[in-house]
DNA sequence: GTTCCTGCAAAAGATTTGCAGTGAC
DNA sequence: GTCACTGCAAATCTTTTGCAGGAAC
């Protein structure tokens, strides 16, 4: 099932630690297990979904620090946040050689999808130039209902 | 300045008024001023943000009191939420007879303006039809520097 | 040995809820 | 008179912070 856990995922992690240690961090278990969890992931997870998924599966790591993880990730570019509008907030690794994508969620049951599409991230290219505003990301999210609840 | 305060906006208060009152609410002094303020805003608002204001410009309403008509609101879809990664959700009215728009955030200062774009839009509609969602809203966040904070 | 990493407990901030009194119909 | 609206205070939930011990370099 997770296509994620080849050779060139594997690199995300690398990538990762030697970005942080280049940033004058040192290593620790509990951020590789939170590396190696985004790492496999299809999708965004939010912080608590983290813990619980590192509580099964890996090692426990402390909500504190899933955040304090997250937010050095995110500094770096290494992850990204996601609004799903869903009260939290949901972060996914960034992979430059992967296509950008964004977010379907359903209103329903909660289930977060990604999609990409290259017209619209065309649309968006075109516009960020006629902006008043440096555009350095943006975020796209479609609401709506899944499959199995529009049924 | 507020070149909402015209007849034709004036129309979106009574409204929603009027679409409150179908659905079997009573008239209330603090939801008229959260519709009157929410009104004359050409751009979405925080709970807090709107509790502010209200204190100075016309009547004070408690805070619970905003977060709940604002439920309401969001409910019948006379406003929606807008996500801006800012900690806070912000709100706006929804105006049928107006162009649908989406938002610009300064990461540096808070800023957020609004923007809107038809190809953006026809970008989003064609793709609404081919993603496994029965696609009911889209939000789009544009992050970067404002004029001030890139100088 | 110094500096970063981590867990725990407490704090902070946004949003929601319970309850009682007031107001609309 | 009944049911909705509102304020206040307390509760809840997510996220952040302070502190102390342990690990990396």
């Amino acid at each position: 099932m997770s296509a994620r856990a080849t050779d060139a995922t594997e690199q995300w992690t690398e990538r990762a630690e030697a970005t942080l240690a280049a940033a004058g961090h040192k290593r620790g278990g509990a951020r590789r297990a939170v590396l190696e969890l985004l790492d496999n992931q299809t999708c965004a997870l939010t912080a608590v979904e983290i813990e619980d998924a590192l509580r099964g599966e890996r090692r426990r790591v402390s909500r504190a620090s899933v955040y304090r993880i997250l937010d050095e990730l995110e500094q770096v570019r290494l992850v990204q946040r996601v609004e799903t509008g869903q009260a939290m907030v949901r972060y996914e690794r960034v992979c430059d050689h992967e296509e950008h994508h964004h977010h379907l969620v359903c209103d329903s049951c909660g289930l977060v999808m990604p999609f990409s599409d290259a017209g619209l991230e065309r649309a968006i290219e075109t516009l960020s130039e006629r902006v008043p505003l440096a555009v350095s990301e943006h975020e796209i999210v479609l609401h709506g209902s899944c499959r199995d609840c529009a049924a």
